[in-house]
This record gives C-alpha cells, sequence and structure tokens, in this order.
DNA sequence: CTTCAATCGAGACCGTGTATCACTTGGTTC
DNA sequence: GAACCAAGTGATACACGGTCTCGATTGAAG
C-alpha cells in the first residue's frame, strides 16, 4: 500500500483501521490545504456523492486530533476550525479570508508562560496562541490599487 | 444611582440602557467573580427566579463583549466561557479548576507578533494568547498530603 | 405624564456535535 | 482465499449553544 498521506499514515501508525471513508476524508482535508470546518467537510463529502454520513466525519475530526494529526483552532468568531499539523508542540498562524495557515515554533513562549507562572502564582498546564491575519497572496489581492 | 458596578457603568457609557435585567445579570457575573459559561449564567437567574428569559441572557453577553467589558475564552475542552475585563489589550490565565482568572498585559506579544509576520509575510492583525492551569488556592487544595 | 425606540420574554428555529444501534468491513488467522 | 470478529460505519434521534421573530414592556428623555 504505498502512496499513503501524512493523514493517512497517522491512522495507520495510531493503531487505526484504514478504511475507505478516512482515506477519502484524508484527500478531501488535503485537497483543502488550510483550515477548514467541520460543515466544510460535510459539504465536500455531499457534492462529491461520496457516501459518508456525517458522524464518520465528526469521528475522523475527533479522532485526527486525538492523535494529533489535526489541531482546533477558535476563530475570532467563535467557530471552531482544524488544522492539519504534527505533533510537536507549536502556533499557528491562520488566513482570516483563505484559512491557510502556517505553523510556528514556540519562540519563547514555554519561558513566556513559566515567567507568568512566577508572577501570578498559576500552575500553567497549557497555553495556546492563535494570530489571525492576511496570508501574502491575499494580502496582496486585497490592495489592488 | 449611586453604586454602579463596573459591569452596569459598561453599559452606561456605551450608551445602552440600564434595564432591571442587565442590572441583575451584572451582579450574577459581579458574584462569579471568574470565568463563566452561558449556562452558567441562565442556571443562575433561574435559581434566584428573576424573570430573566434565556435571549435576554445572550444578547446582555453579546453586547457587553462588543462593548470590551467581556472576553470570550475557548477553553481546551471547546466550550465557550466569558470573563469580565477592561478594554485594554491583555490575555487570560485561567484556572481549570475553579475559573478564577487574572489578567496579564501583552508581555512583549506584540513585537513576537510583528517579528512573526516578517518571518511568515502574513500581516496580523488579531492574535490570541490563553493560559490554562491551578490558581494558588486550587494547586495547593490539589497535594494534599 | 407622554412618548417611543430600546429592550424584553417566550418560543420556534438552526447548526454543531454526540449517542444509539443494527449493519458492514479491514485485517488477521488458518 | 474463506472465516472470523472487533473496529468502524451510516441513519437517525438527540442534546445543547446560540439566534430570530414578534407582540408586550419599559427606561429615560422632554
Ligand atoms: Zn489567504
Ligand atoms: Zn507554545
Ligand atoms: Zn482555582
Ligand atoms: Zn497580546
Amino acid at each position: 500500500m504505498p502512496d499513503l498521506t501524512a493523514l493517512e499514515t497517522a491512522f495507520e501508525t495510531a493503531g487505526h483501521r484504514l478504511t475507505r471513508p478516512r482515506r477519502a476524508l484524508a484527500e478531501l482535508i488535503d485537497a483543502r490545504d488550510g483550515a477548514f470546518s467541520a460543515a466544510d467537510l460535510v459539504a465536500d463529502a455531499q457534492g462529491r456523492r461520496l457516501g459518508i454520513g456525517r458522524a464518520t466525519i465528526f469521528r475522523a475530526i475527533e479522532l485526527l486530533e486525538e492523535i494529533g494529526a489535526l489541531e482546533r483552532i477558535d476563530l475570532p468568531t467563535g467557530e471552531h476550525a482544524y488544522v492539519p499539523c504534527g505533533p510537536a508542540h507549536h502556533h499557528h498562524v491562520v488566513c482570516r479570508r483563505c484559512s491557510r495557515s502556517v505553523e510556528i515554533g514556540d519562540l519563547g513562549l514555554g519561558a513566556l508562560a513559566r515567567d507568568i507562572a512566577r508572577k501570578t502564582g498559576y500552575q500553567i498546564d497549557v497555553h495556546r496562541l492563535e494570530l489571525f491575519g492576511l496570508c501574502p497572496d491575499c494580502r496582496l489581492a486585497s490592495v489592488p490599487a
């Protein structure tokens, strides 16, 4: 079974079955190239007349999130989006127009968190940093003059 | 009408009516002292037999958020919580057990965001940093031995 | 005290996400 | 490759956060 995509191998190496719906969803996600909502995937699947049930899509998202191949992003609007990524600690910069995103490393945030812990007395277990704006392409496109 | 709380004055100075439901909700929020969910407020209101409708509670939350007197926090579970705060740019550290939160300043994040913008080519408009852990009280309480 | 736009409460509604359950299937065993 | 069976699937009902509508109220201005 060659030519497994990153998401497909993620399923396998985590000890889960590589089923037809999961393969199809991995392909849909790859085709998106950026952050997407669950509704996006549902629409994609229905548009291509794959017979994939809604519940299956949510289950796949949940599973990929547990595996660490997908991460939930909380958009400024309050909606949830998901973005494919590796398991190492990192953060995301997301384009508010086309949803393409890039990962950035911790960039000293771990140290900052420790500093905050010292100052506030809180024991800090998790932190999340998300940045939103315009990717280079959309930035150019939005300044037509 | 002296003795207006911070939330009450926030309604007024933003040019909105200071109605009985809004006063009651401001009081409920103050009594909570920490982050809370919309469902929390609904339960509080019903518990005290105030005749406040659910829609009114959501509308008040939305309005306070627009005003800048309340901020939405995205808990690691994906649930939404709200925390009272001032309008200046800041971030929150939230206790995962009791929900008490403290504000922290930007702490060099603005500079970090500019740095990220330079490296990624993204134009960064908004960023959000949220930290979760245990407040001093809950930290002590969780280590009984 | 009037007046009326802002606000309210009730309830229908919508979208996201979960639970249930009978049916199917991937992967392993022989 | 046929048998096996736990993992997975799809249809559907459900739970829940949040919004919309609309007729009834009310804050606060004059
Ligand atoms: Zn873009
Ligand atoms: Zn980090
Ligand atoms: Zn605490
Ligand atoms: Zn900041």
